[in-house]
RNA sequence: GGUCCGGUAGCUCAGUUGGAUAGAGCAACAGCCUUCUAAGCUGUGGGUCAAAGGUUCGAAUCCUUUCCGGAUCACCA
């Protein structure tokens, strides 16, 4: 049992015996002790005075009195003010550690048969651009949360969902089509998604060339942007695209080929991979026909024209189109058609969608439209709402060339980390293969620990022009601490010195207990994380656990030690350090290198 | 204009079921490597927690108002 439970528990009983009364459970608050103060948990005894009827510290001495006579745990009690300070007995902490110890996966729950089915979906790209900073951040939180999920017992199922039609799409091959004379990925060597995105780019490019002509020749710009010859053109695909065009759809198959050939490069970068893909080509119909039908039970109306519409003025919110007078389908429609095939492959009991806070109206709208659609799961869905990744000159735009690509940041980052390490000589005599690999672990874990160590529903701003930190609270600096156990075990492996399981020690030091407290905060941090959805609770845990590790190597000798005790015993905290550290940063993405 | 989110040290961020003297890192300055990896450790300086009221034993945290920034209120995704 949690010592915070039992010591909840023992308070209450304290009062019935000290003052004859029957405590409400929620006002007796246990706290940690922070550590400018004597103790190990703190009780706050203010909302316990109308139980005792006496001063707060007469109260607090009353409580500790009975705490440290009749519960083994409590060893001491201090009182300053109003607050109980309790300090636990060093083999109430030796015990801990050594049954910690021998657990395998020491803060992590397994799954079962009974847990609960979680599908995440996340990513969610457009294939016409490559991968940005702003993807990398839904990347890294939605590969994140599905592992913290996992580490808390659920069945996650990581979903991913292509946007791969639509006017966007034309507009690239539209401009491939008219200017690329078949250029393709191979001839040049040009990552796939890249090379799409650069038609992207020269599209609008010629679009807004093309508007202005019109606009010269004294055409009204509104009409201007509808009679421009690519937009015509792009439309006219788009058309053909949806009745079938064969020659069409060959080249949008070709060209989202090369876009996925590209991103399955960066997220294989970036470490990450997905149990299913869907795609948009393939639910948008679906979530047609649903809709149709649920015209034809009365959920929906219709206008005149033919637009298919929800009206949500019950719940303070316009009417919500679900279908355009000429009958093709919004953004909204396609999601409708998603969710319920993923409700019919799963049945999950929870479906988190990882999408940025502008859509936070869409999904508040999507829930209600599927709940009036008579879906009984629509209040199964959940929307994990990021914040924004700014700039310091405010939001990236991709037309406006200020989005920071993915890739170019992730090869920068190799590059830093591969001249910091080299500037401090780490790593002589490993061949070049290995460095490669290190630097890489490195470079993604200063990436992974930039973004995810940040609250994920605040806005990040990132400035390019100051490089991420490798120093202080950092990926690497936590990676360095891992690494350093390594080498450290290593180094007791090759003298034969092996903790045994036979861990005592008296006496512990102030570094030994403060490590081994944090060590019993890490189920509770998973779980707070699980509970929150949010890695940065993992990430703020890491930094603290290996800060305290650094401190104690600093002070204390370990393999050094001459009291064999308290060696074993510092040598098993410094393997179950190093395995929290691995455990605590795999839910984040990121690995220990063996060496750096 | 309505709704939602945010504003904490020069910079990037912790800290909110209300608790003690608001904490880290970066940057600056001063120390610590013939000794287990110095991507480390120790110390110094740095704050009107946007502002004002309120609630109470106690407010960065809760309420009200104001100011500033962002998002959203599409037949775009």
């Amino acid at each position: 049992m949690r010592i915070e439970k039992k010591l909840h528990s023992e308070i209450s009983t304290a009062i019935r015996s000290i003052y004859n009364q029957e405590a409400d459970l929620g006002k007796i608050q246990i706290q940690k002790t922070r550590k400018e103060f004597t103790g190990d948990f703190t009780v706050v005894v203010f909302m316990l005075l109308a139980y005792s009827k006496k001063s707060p510290e007469q109260t607090a001495s009353d409580l500790g009195e009975y705490l440290k006579a009749n519960v083994i745990e409590v060893s001491d009690y201090n009182v300053v003010k109003g607050f109980l300070n309790i300090s636990l007995s060093d083999k109430f902490w030796m015990d801990f550690f050594a049954e910690c110890f021998s657990q395998d996966n020491f803060g992590f729950t397994s799954t079962e048969a009974n847990s609960k089915k979680v599908v995440i979906e996340y990513s969610s790209p457009n294939t016409n651009k490559p991968l940005h900073l702003g993807h990398i951040r839904n990347n890294l939180i939605g590969h994140s949360v599905s592992q913290i999920l996992k580490a808390c017992g659920n069945e996650v199922v990581q979903v991913n969902l292509v946007n791969d039609r639509g006017i966007h799409i034309c507009k690239s091959m539209v401009a491939w089509e008219e200017t690329g004379m078949g250029e393709t990925p191979e001839q040049n060597g040009i990552k796939g998604d890249r090379l799409v995105g650069n038609y992207y780019v020269r599209f609008d490019q010629e679009y807004k060339k093309q508007i202005a002509e019109l606009v010269a020749g004294g055409m009204p710009e509104e009409q201007a942007k509808e009679e421009a010859d690519w937009m015509k053109k792009a439309r006219n695909m788009l058309k053909k695209w949806e009745r079938g065009n064969q020659k069409i759809l060959d080249t949008w198959k070709m060209m989202n080929d090369w876009v996925y050939e590209g991103f399955d490069k960066t997220y294989a970068d970036l470490g990450i991979r997905f149990d299913k893909m869907y795609y948009e080509s393939q639910t948008y119909l679906h979530g047609k026909s649903i809709v149709l039908k649920g015209l034809k039970q009365g959920d929906l109306k219709q206008k005149p024209d033919g637009t298919v519409f929800l009206d949500l003025t019950e719940y303070g919110m316009d009417e919500k189109v679900l279908l355009r007078a000429d009958g093709t389908s919004v953004y909204m429609t396609q999601d409708i058609g998603t969710a319920v095939i993923r409700y019919d492959d799963f049945k999950f009991e929870e479906m988190i969608y990882v999408v940025g806070n502008e859509q936070d109206y869409h999904f508040k709208v999507l829930s209600i439209v599927l709940d009036k659609l008579e879906f009984p799961w629509s209040n199964r869905l959940t929307h994990l709402s990021y914040g924004m990744v700014e700039l310091p000159e405010g939001k990236m735009k991709s037309r406006e060339g200020t989005v920071v690509d993915a890739d170019e940041l992730i090869e920068e980052m190799i590059q830093t980390a591969r001249s910091n390490s080299e500037e401090l000589g780490k790593l002589e005599g490993f061949s070049t293969e290995e460095t490669d690999k290190i630097h890489k672990i490195i470079a993604l874990g200063a990436l992974k620990y930039f973004i995810l160590k940040v609250d994920s529903k605040k806005n990040i701003t990132f400035n390019p022009k100051e490089s991420i930190d490798f120093n202080g609270n950092t990926g690497p600096f936590i990676q360095y601490t891992g690494a350093r156990i390594n080498s450290l075990l290593k180094k007791a492996a090759d003298q034969n010195i092996s903790e045994n399981s036979s861990l005592r020690a008296e006496n512990l030091s102030h570094g030994e207990i403060s490590l081994i407290k944090l060590i019993y905060a890490f189920p509770d941090s998973v779980k707070e994380a699980g509970e929150k959805r949010n890695p940065s609770e993992i990430a703020n845990y890491a930094y603290e656990l290996a800060k305290e590790f650094n401190r104690m190597y600093q002070e204390l000798p370990i393999l050094k030690e001459e009291n064999a005790a308290s060696k074993n015993l510092r040598i098993a905290l410094s393997t179950k350090t190093g395995l929290i550290l691995k455990s605590a940063l795999s839910l984040l993405g990121i690995e220990v290198p063996e060496r750096m």
